[in-house]
DNA sequence: TTGTAATGGGGACAAATGTCCTTTTGGATG
DNA sequence: CATCCAAAAGGACATTTGTCCCCATTACAA
């Protein structure tokens, strides 16, 4: 549920501490907007430590969160290989720290560092994976086995995860969440 | 609705015409399954011609349709990256010609060419790209109102793909598309 | 041509979920 | 300690969507 990529997270840590790139730290408060939906901007980041969430907004307001990303996920990367716009709001739900770079160091990176290609590579590979199969998880499942599911993966999510993220995580508006939390409560031994 | 990439379809079809590369053509017939969910398989297939569909299947039977494929669209390429299982079925709808390649020839290429490298990085950018607004708006918007939408994006697609193709790929059960599209029928005159 | 299966369409009802509101809780702050 | 505010919880009702049917049409194979 928070998607993490150690291997990268490693990598990038390596490289900040040889020195030599234009690699930045950077700290964020909880609830700080790093960046947001439809616009653009010239630097990348990768958590080194903390949560932030992902999520596009529509016109009503309503958020849907596409990711939970934890340490070595990588954020604003799409709009360097085709310069369009972010689809993405992404937002600190803790504390945060980030790698940045601008896309220039990037680019050059992806050109000149092969490992940090084929990590980059994989990673988008693994948002793809892990997408897919979470939304049609979501639409064929009643909501009682999505919080199931969930709380199998990472079984502290109630006490991290405001209500009204999670809900926006599943889908679903936090009055179908706490019907359906009310009915585990009652069912199941897990919570 | 129907992604393609003409960029990249341009391009493999220029090494292809080049030869000294092990790039294969492959014909199937409409509904041919070309690969299986959480499966293990040698080469990616990249097409040259024709409309499939990729999608998830659960226990239950029931199919979730990520995309449609057209001409320039890859697939099983993901397990190129990190050698796991696939997580999607591909299956043609239309007659389909694909590229093939092995995952050796693949890596080398994007070890070598740094052109294709780049188009394939893109490729997936824009695969995360285009997935995450779509299952956020079929979230939070009515059924006819998705229909619309696509109606704008392939007039044609009502004639084109099978209602119960249609219907897995907005999520929704056959029964409830009907009930949509008369509605649509009787209140807009695009449909 | 005829039989058979697959596809499309829709009625009736049940169940899940959303909407709108009100109440409760708990933590922060003066 | 009192007050305020945001988050959480939940009642009542409306709406949407699914489920389970059945029937009509079309495509295809024998």
């Amino acid at each position: 549920m928070i998607r993490t990529n150690p291997e990268l997270s490693t990598y990038i840590h390596k490289l900040w501490s040889q020195g030599g790139l234009e690699i930045e730290e950077e700290d964020f408060a909880p609830k700080a907007v790093i960046i947001k939906q439809d616009r653009r901007y010239g630097k990348i980041h990768l958590i080194k430590e903390g949560i932030a969430k992902c999520y596009i907004s529509d016109e009503n307001g309503r958020e849907f969160i596409q990711e939970f990303l934890g340490a070595g996920m990588e954020f604003g990367e799409l709009e360097v290989f085709d310069n369009l716009t972010t689809i993405c709001s992404v937002e600190s739900l803790t504390k945060l720290q980030t790698y940045s770079l601008s896309h220039q160091t990037y680019r050059k990176l992806l050109n000149t560092d092969s490992k940090f290609n084929a990590l980059i590579m994989k990673a988008l590979a693994n948002k793809i994976r892990f997408k897919a199969p979470r939304h049609s998880y979501q639409h064929s499942y009643p909501i009682e086995d999505n919080l199931l599911r969930l709380k199998q993966l990472f079984p502290e999510f109630i006490e991290v995860i405001p209500k009204k993220d999670i809900a926006n995580y599943i889908g679903i508006t936090p009055r179908s969440l706490n019907r359906a939390l009310k009915e585990l409560k009652e069912k199941s031994p897990l919570f």
